[in-house]
DNA sequence: ATCCTGCACTGAGGCAGATCAGTCTGACCG
DNA sequence: CGGTCAGACTGATCTGCCTCAGTGCAGGAT
């Protein structure tokens, strides 16, 4: 697989048109693969002088651990997606990164990163737009937790999740596979599990969408996005926004 | 007062060492002054080919409104802080921006912060770095809203306002100055005004905050943090990061 | 001097969603 | 082949916070 190819070259060609330089040093980035198991965490809160990965297979979840035992899932990622850049930029990591499924991704050390900008500046451009993609996705969670009813931000979560699919080229308009359990999606829209479950019967019942053995089928889109108020602008634009 | 001086280059300086071109940048950018009165959004959602602004004094929110009505403040910013980067990143804007109080701000046009970035390369990444802390913020926001409890909730926000406050200093440890009314609190907390006044209540006769006229004045720094589970190292580190 | 408006503040009652305490199913295993 | 273990699922009960419907007070307008 070529760097052009790679989902992660594909993301940040979205946003800045890339020379042939400038994939030579994505793919210098795509050097480190490494394969990691479900389950066990790759990034620490409070660790020091953390890599960061690039995501090229599988699903993680970055999350923050509270005192008291609770998390918040803030983001699942998906492959072509960066992993800890806020563990690297900030020399210590604020959250911790846990597989979902068995996963291989890139490493990234600190001293790569800054290199590659400052020798491909405009890849820091293209970086700094990601970044405030990934900003926007978050800022949407935090609506959503705080404005959204169960139901509303259970079926806004799930229409992002297939907009982000779709643009790596995992997922199509009416579904895609999912291999998050309930228990998951509970952490991540601050809800318990047991509700989750009921919201999920309710949408089914009503033929929004099915979740259902780890796949996700969209049976009425527009009575969906109609529900939860969804936007795809954040997600979305077309062509290269610098060239 | 010189661009060293300007709350701006402050931040951005804290994150990579600035040389005198970048400084010079920096100026450049401070160019178009403008003022804003209070209440009157100057960016709304869905808006397109907007300018972004560095705020030189005053406070702003962010927000997004949803339909129904209520509407979710994402964050606010302070002088330093730099508003709507996404809206010129993306060329449509996905939140809202209201001034709080009068407020004074330098126009930064889509054009020259590209054209900066090409030119002192260094800046990109100094602002990816701005950004990511901004990130950080939200998600400490995400988490906030979405697994504390209204009383902790509210201890956290006063607590992550003094510090960044601090940091620019607008504040000290024992208190500062504060223009928010209960309702914009309410809304940022994703709470009712009238819970965040019992909440605001409960905090004072415990003797852990007081917040009146205008004014925080924080009394038991220590059970306040315990109480929040405060941890200050997203929005802290000592010295510019890239040399 | 009084009216008016905005903000702070209070109490009663209701509901969304949590928690508890399970059952049921299918996958894996010795 | 039964044992066990994880995840999906359910009903009963509990609770945090909202909503509604007010009062009190200060500063500015008339």
């Amino acid at each position: 697989m070529t760097a052009l190819q790679s989902p992660f070259a594909r993301k940040l060609g979205a946003f800045v048109a890339l020379s042939a330089t400038e994939i030579t040093a994505i793919d210098k980035l795509h050097a480190r693969k490494k394969q990691f198991p479900a389950g066990r965490d790759i990034v620490h809160q409070g660790q020091t002088n953390q890599s960061a990965y690039i995501l090229a297979s599988g699903w993680a979840c970055s999350y923050k651990l509270l005192t008291g035992g609770t998390r918040q899932i803030v983001d699942f990622q998906i492959p072509g997606d960066f992993l800890g850049l806020r563990s690297v930029l900030f020399r210590t990591s604020d959250h911790n990164i846990e597989p979902v499924t068995q996963l291989e991704a890139s490493e990234v050390l600190a001293s790569d990163l800054l290199e590659t900008f400052s020798n491909t500046p405009r890849l820091a451009t293209a970086m700094l737009w990601a970044a405030s993609r990934d900003e926007a996705m978050v800022v949407e969670h935090l609506v959503g937790i705080g404005r959204r009813d169960a139901k509303e931000r259970t079926a806004h979560f799930l229409l992002e999740l297939g907009a982000r699919l779709k643009l790596v080229g995992l997922g199509t308009t009416s579904g895609y596979d999912c291999p998050l359990s309930q228990y998951l999606l509970a952490d991540a829209l601050g809800l318990s599990a047991v509700h989750v479950n009921r919201v999920l019967r309710e949408l089914r019942e009503e033929g929004l969408v099915t979740f259902q053995h780890g796949h996700v089928e969209i049976h009425d889109l527009d009575a969906l996005v109609l529900l939860a108020d969804f936007d795809k602008t954040y997600l979305d634009h077309d062509g290269p926004l610098l060239k």
